[in-house]
DNA sequence: CACCATTATGACACCGGTGTCATTGCCAAA
DNA sequence: TTTGGCAATGACACCGGTGTCATAATGGTG
């Protein structure tokens, strides 16, 4: 049960240990024969070389840090599905770091967490692909990064996102079609871009169907469940009530349902409501909710895939990548009642 | 923008470098005018000691793995947060490890994880905790590891687990108490050893009253969401049916919840739903779920804590901990109707 | 066959820490 | 004064890989 080193694999191979690393890196300049003998003797072995002793030569850590805060479990779920399985892909690992701070502290934080991990890369998911302080830091320590669900950015970063302006026009074409001309909309956390993003679609979509567009419909939320519930009540007290509720993302969507319920108003009969993100509770909850499906994992999947390809290969232009969302409907939107 | 290692605070100090990693560890024999000398360098350079080279001389990676395949995304991310907690407070990394397989192919899956990660411990969570195969693996290659929410083991491995029997005991009682002496059961996945807990509370609750056990009212599910749909169809159209449900998780729960709503019936009045864990759903839903809230990340933490202090100190014994679960009654269940 | 270019290989230093052991300095006891 | 014991310190090897450079082997060309 010894230790099996590169040492033991050059000894038994008779060859020199530089030798094994190159077979190893798969470099030029091994003979066909030596190749063949040596990967031979990591069969026989056994042999998986240390990936601390070659973090330590090449000053990398194979790990890739990936940075969140979001009131949504399954979105942080989904988000490190797709990180993962790119990170499996290339033989790294992830180092989940959640950060609740904001400002001063958020940089002092992840200082910290730069100097005591030595990431080799950090993915930046909502709303931390938006903070230019936070994007300056990492640019001027040189740390490669990729955004996840971020606004787009005229540089040469790595950015995934998906387009949460049509996607919010399309939900709300699907509300305009159904007949629904007072719909009210809840905003969510203002440090994110899709917020905005959200906001325009709704608006946009409105204005194309020359329906005025009114401010006591908006109500200010922040993604979170509770603040849904908070929107919900000032909505379901105005008078005349709107017919159809949007809320910028499911949870909230969720809370509308729940305080709409508890009023004994009947979804979708006297008011439709429709979330985003189409998160679990969205199919979990009667009537289901109409929203809007983004690729959250294969976003971030992408994002990581192309981080870690950028670390090896650093000469190499990133792109910037937008990807497709999808309307579904469900229960919980109907047919405005005459 | 030098990188700075300990040899440059050595030559800064005018020590050896030996001595610098003397005062880094607080070993003894270090006189205080010199450990007062390479700390006050420590500040001026700002020095953070590599955890790489670290690992490297000491054959540790300072990573813990978390292994884990759970239907419940909310229980997946209490996991992480009491992990990460513990983590965090003794300069440890978490890496995460989903991983859906069984037997052989689970085996391999995880001896790949330990060769190329390195870990210095593992924590498993449930189900993992219960597989005797995965523990005699890591038993046998010396792989520190704490079991979290797993069955008792008469040895002397690190567990933390909560009472999942009393817990299924006391929320059964309630029910009884409010009238109800036909009441389904949803079982959890077989896997998992809450689920036989759970199943046991239930009936020793029955039991203590002199209610008889009726096995119509029992059903298989395995936590997920869908599960508890095929479930609460087959208790749905039990005549007479039951007036009670008590689904072994929340997501089951919930399900249960959406399908009676659809079929017009009231809940709780015609029909009382209870639930286990205290998941978000259970009070994002209307009516909100009875259910047992079991402390999770601290769980987790005590766990995690415990590892990493046995991982620093191998000969200290380590102690296995039931922590408390609590009742918490929501909107789901009432008094039967007479 | 001599010569040079190219490929194949190995010796050795290095990454940034820790472990082992020898050495120095100091003080108390003999 | 000598001796022994212990605290303080440093020299040096080592962990398991990779990078640099020198050297050996090979092959093509005139």
């Amino acid at each position: 049960m010894k230790k099996v080193t590169i040492n033991s694999v050059a000894s038994h191979a008779g060859v020199s240990k530089k030798t094994v690393s190159r077979v190893l890196n798969n470099e030029p300049n091994v003979s066909a024969a030596t190749r063949e003998k040596v990967l031979a003797v990591f069969k026989e072995l056994d042999y998986t070389p240390n990936p601390i002793a070659r973090g330590l030569a090449q000053n990398r850590s194979f790990i890739i840090g990936c940075l969140y805060d979001n009131p949504s479990k399954s979105y942080i779920t989904r988000v490190q599905t797709g990180a993962l399985e790119a990170c499996q892909e290339n033989h790294y690992n992830l180092l989940i770091h959640p950060c609740e701070f904001r400002g001063e502290e958020l940089i002092n934080n992840v200082e910290q967490l730069l100097q005591t991990s030595r990431l080799d890369g950090i993915v930046l998911t909502p709303p931390f692909g938006d903070f230019a302080e936070l994007v300056n830091l990492l640019k001027s320590k040189n740390i490669p990064y990729a955004r996840v669900a971020s606004a787009v950015l005229q540089d040469d970063s790595i950015s995934v996102r998906s387009n949460d302006e049509q996607g919010a026009f399309e939900i709300t074409e699907h509300l305009i079609r159904l007949g629904h001309k007072s719909i009210a909309f809840i905003k969510g956390h203002p440090d994110h871009s899709a917020t905005q993003q959200r906001f325009k679609g709704y608006r946009r979509s409105l204005a194309s169907h020359g329906i005025e567009f009114d401010e006591r419909l908006v109500e200010e939320g922040n993604f979170s469940y509770h603040s849904g519930v908070d929107s919900a009540r000032s909505i379901l007290d105005l008078s005349p009530r709107p017919t159809a509720v949007f809320a910028s993302n499911d949870y909230m969507a969720a809370a509308v349902l729940k305080l709409a319920t508890q009023r004994r108003l009947a979804v979708p009969d006297d008011i439709s409501i429709a979330g985003f993100d189409n998160a679990p509770i969205a199919r979990h909850i009667w009537p289901g909710l109409t929203t809007i499906a983004q690729p959250v994992e294969e976003m971030t999947k992408q994002a990581v895939t192309q981080l870690i390809s950028h670390i090896s290969n650093p000469q190499e232009q990133p792109y910037q990548v937008t990807l497709e969302s999808r309307l579904i409907t469900r229960e919980s939107t109907a047919q405005v009642k005459s």
